[in-house]
RNA sequence: GCGCCCGUAGCUCAGCUGGAUAGAGCAACGGUUUCCUAAACCGUAGGUCAGACGUUCAAAUCGUCUCGGGCGCACCA
C-alpha cells in the first residue's frame, strides 16, 4: 500500500508548496471506494492560494496527470481523489500475502528490542473467574502482537503471592481447615477458607491482627509459615495452569511477588539514600504531593512491605535482567493510581527508564447488579463459563455439522474461541457488563462467525484439491465486492502496527469482523469453483490468501482456526 | 471534595491524532438455498452522536463547564 502513496506524494510534490510528510499525514481514504482509492483535501490550501478548495482541487487536479499505477486523478468537491490501478493493487497485495505467509503482517520494526508484558498475574488462593479474562486475554494479544513486529517478548505472570492476605489464609487454615488436612486440598477449599475469614473477621476484628502477625512472620522466614504458603500456592498453580492451558496462553516467567521478597530491602535502602522517603504515622513513605498523588507506602507500621515496594523491586530486577524497551503492564483501570505512584518513584529514584513503564488499563468487569466479589463468592468461574461455552458449541455442531470429525477438538477451538473474541472485541476501556446470552452468542460480530468464515474458504480450497497458483490474470479481480476485499487485506500490516501502538486489541477484531464481512459478500455474488479455468484460479488465489489474513489475526488474538465447523 | 475512565439506533458496540451522506451486529419485520458449509447474505425500520458554550472554513471527534454512570484517593492487591 505503501507504494501507492509514495506514488501519490511524488505526484503532489512538485505542484503544492507542502513538504511530504505533511502531503502524507493529509492523505485519506475515502468513505465510499466509488469516489476513489485516496483522497487529498484542499482546505488547507485555500488560505496561502486565497481560492476555494474547490477551485484548488478542480486546477490541480487538470494539472495531474494520472501514469503507472495511478489511473485516474479527478476533483470531486474540496478534494482531489486518486484511483488506483486495480490490477496493480490486486497483484501488490495478494502476491505479498501469498509470499509471506504466516509471516503476513509482520515487520521489524522492533528487531532487536525486547517488550516485557505484566499479564494476568492473579491472586493465588482464589479461583481464577471471567473478571481475569480481560488481563489475561489482552496480554496474551498484546504480546502476539509485538511478537508480529519483530519484538522479543517476555511475558510475565506477576502472581499474587505475597501479602496479608496469606496472614488471613494461614489463621483461617488453623482454625478450620486443618483438622481435614488429609483429605487432598483445592483451590474451592482455600477460597471457601478466604471467605470464611472475612466473614468471622466482621464480627471479630482481632482475626485481622493475627493474620498481619502471621505475614510477618511469613515474610521474615518463618518454616511453618512459608510451608503452608508453599502448600497454597502449589495448590493454585495446578490449578491455574488448567485454565491457561484451555486459552492457550503461555507465558515466559511465573514469577510472583513472592520472588522480589529479598529484593525489596535492597530496594528500600537506595529510596532511604537518595532521601526520596520519611516516616510518617509510623509507615515509611515516599511523599508525592508535589505530584498532586497521595504517598506511596514502602512498608506499613508492622515493618511489612506492600505491593508498592514489590513493584518497584521487580521493575528494577527486571530491568536488569531483560534490558527492556518497554515494559507493559495489563491491569485494570482501578490501579491507575498506583501505578501512577509506583511509576513516579521510579522516575524520582533516577532511573531513566521510567516513562518506558506504561499501565494498559481497562474497564472494569461487573454483573448488572454490580462488582465482582471473591469475597462474597459473587463470581463466574472461569472454567464453568468455558466448559459451558464448549457445550453449547458442541450442540450447535451436532445440529449443524454431525458428520464432522474431531468434533470435540472443534467445539474447543470455537467455543474457547467465542469466548476469547467476545471479550477482545470491545475496547479495554470500556467497562463490561457480564452476560451469558452475550458472551455465549455464536452469530453476527462473533468469533464462531470469523471462524466459520476461515472455514468456509478452506472447504473451497479443498474442493479445489490443486495447488494454488501466483500465475493469474489480475485483472479478472475487478468486480466491486473482490476489489474491496483485496483492498482491505492490503491494510492487515498497518491495523497491527495500531493495534501495538495503542494497545488496543480490539483493533484487529474489528479488522477480522470487517475481512469476513467483505468476504462473505464476495462469496455470495461470485462463484469460486466454475468451468471458466482462469477466472477460477484468479479467485482461488484471493480464497487462499482470505483464509491467510484471517488464520494470521486470529493467531495474534489467540484463537485457533479450524479448517472445517 | 479531588483525580481518572465511560456516555453514539431499543440493546451491544465501531467511528474519536477534526474533514465529503454518522456505520455494524443483536432484537423486529420481509426476502435469498437445483449452486463452493444459511454459524451466511440482501432489504425495511430505527439516531437532538448526554447537554451547553467555545475553537475552526469544517466538531460525534479538540477545549471549558453541566448532567448521568463507573473506578480510585495511607498501611489490601
Amino acid at each position: 500500500m505503501d507504494y501507492f502513496i509514495k506514488t501519490i506524494i511524488s505526484l503532489l510534490k512538485g505542484k503544492i508548496d507542502l513538504p511530504e510528510e505533511e502531503i502524507k499525514t493529509l492523505l485519506e481514504i475515502p468513505p465510499d471506494f466509488k469516489m476513489g482509492d485516496y483522497a487529498f483535501p484542499c482546505y488547507g490550501l485555500a488560505k496561502t492560494l486565497k481560492k476555494s478548495p474547490n477551485v484548488i482541487a478542480g486546477e490541480l487536479a487538470k494539472d495531474l496527470h494520472a501514469g503507472k499505477p495511478i489511473e485516474a486523478v479527478r476533483a470531486v468537491g474540496p478534494y482531489i481523489n486518486f484511483f488506483v490501478d486495480k490490477t496493480t493493487l490486486s497483484e501488490t497485495v495478494l502476491k505479498t500475502i501469498s509470499k509471506e505467509r504466516d509471516g503476513y503482517g509482520n515487520k521489524d520494526v522492533g528487531k532487536g528490542k525486547t517488550v516485557v508484558v505484566d499479564f494476568s498475574s492473579p491472586n493465588i488462593a482464589k479461583h481464577l473467574a471471567v473478571h481475569h479474562l480481560r488481563s489475561a486475554l489482552i496480554g496474551n494479544a498484546i504480546c502476539n502482537s509485538y511478537k508480529t513486529l519483530g519484538y522479543t517478548c517476555v511475558g510475565i505472570n506477576h502472581l499474587g503471592d505475597w501479602g496479608t492476605q496469606f496472614g488471613q489464609l494461614i489463621v483461617a487454615y488453623k482454625k478450620w481447615g486443618s483438622e481435614n488436612a488429609h483429605h487432598t486440598y483445592t483451590v474451592t477449599d482455600l477460597n471457601n477458607l478466604y471467605v470464611k475469614f472475612h466473614q468471622e473477621a466482621e464480627k471479630d476484628p482481632g482475626l485481622e491482627d493475627e493474620a498481619r502477625a502471621w505475614f510477618k512472620k511469613l515474610e521474615s522466614g518463618d518454616p511453618g509459615a512459608k510451608e503452608l504458603w508453599q502448600y497454597f500456592k502449589d495448590i493454585s498453580l495446578q490449578e491455574f495452569q488448567k485454565i491457561y492451558d484451555m486459552l492457550g496462553i503461555h507465558f515466559d516467567a511465573f514469577v510472583g511477588e513472592s520472588f522480589y521478597n529479598t529484593m525489596v530491602e535492597d530496594t528500600i535502602t537506595r529510596i532511604k539514600e537518595k532521601g526520596l522517603s520519611r516516616v510518617s504515622e509510623q509507615a515509611l513513605i515516599v511523599d508525592l504531593e508535589p505530584y498532586n498523588m497521595p504517598p506511596c507506602l514502602l512498608r506499613k507500621k508492622d515493618d511489612t512491605t506492600l505491593y508498592a515496594t514489590r513493584d518497584i523491586a521487580a521493575a528494577e530486577y527486571r530491568k536488569k535482567t531483560y534490558d527492556f524497551d518497554r515494559m507493559i503492564y495489563v491491569v485494570g483501570s482501578e490501579q491507575k493510581l498506583h501505578f501512577n505512584q509506583f511509576f513516579k518513584v521510579l522516575e524520582l529514584m533516577g532511573h531513566n527508564w521510567a516513562d518506558r513503564c506504561v499501565h494498559v488499563d481497562f474497564g472494569l468487569m461487573k454483573f448488572k447488579d454490580g462488582k465482582m466479589s471473591t469475597r462474597k463468592g459473587k463470581v463466574v468461574l472461569l472454567e464453568d463459563l468455558l466448559i459451558e461455552a464448549v457445550g453449547r458449541i458442541r450442540k450447535i455442531i451436532e445440529q449443524k455439522n454431525p458428520s464432522l470429525e474431531n468434533k470435540e477438538a472443534v467445539a474447543s477451538d470455537v467455543g474457547i474461541g467465542a469466548v476469547i473474541f467476545a471479550d477482545l472485541c470491545t475496547k479495554r476501556s470500556k467497562d463490561v457488563v457480564f452476560d451469558w446470552d452475550e458472551v455465549l452468542n455464536f452469530e453476527g460480530e462473533t468469533g464462531p462467525y470469523v471462524q466459520y468464515t476461515h472455514a468456509r474458504l478452506c472447504s473451497i480450497l479443498r474442493k479445489y484439491g490443486k495447488p494454488v497458483t501466483a500465475e493469474i490474470r489480475f485483472e479478472l479481480l475487478k468486480e466491486d465486492e473482490t476489489f474491496i476485499l483485496i483492498k482491505n487485506l492490503g491494510q492487515f500490516p498497518s491495523i497491527i502496527l495500531k493495534a501495538a501502538e495503542f494497545y488496543e486489541p480490539s483493533l484487529i477484531c474489528n479488522y477480522l469482523i470487517d475481512v469476513c464481512g467483505n468476504l462473505n459478500r464476495f462469496y455470495n455474488a461470485h462463484r469460486v469453483l466454475s468451468d471458466d479455468e482462469e477466472l477460477t484460479k484468479a479467485r482461488i488465489f484471493l480464497v487462499d490468501a482470505t483464509r491467510q489474513v484471517i488464520k494470521n489475526g486470529l493467531k495474534i488474538l489467540g484463537i485457533h482456526a479450524p479448517e472445517q465447523m
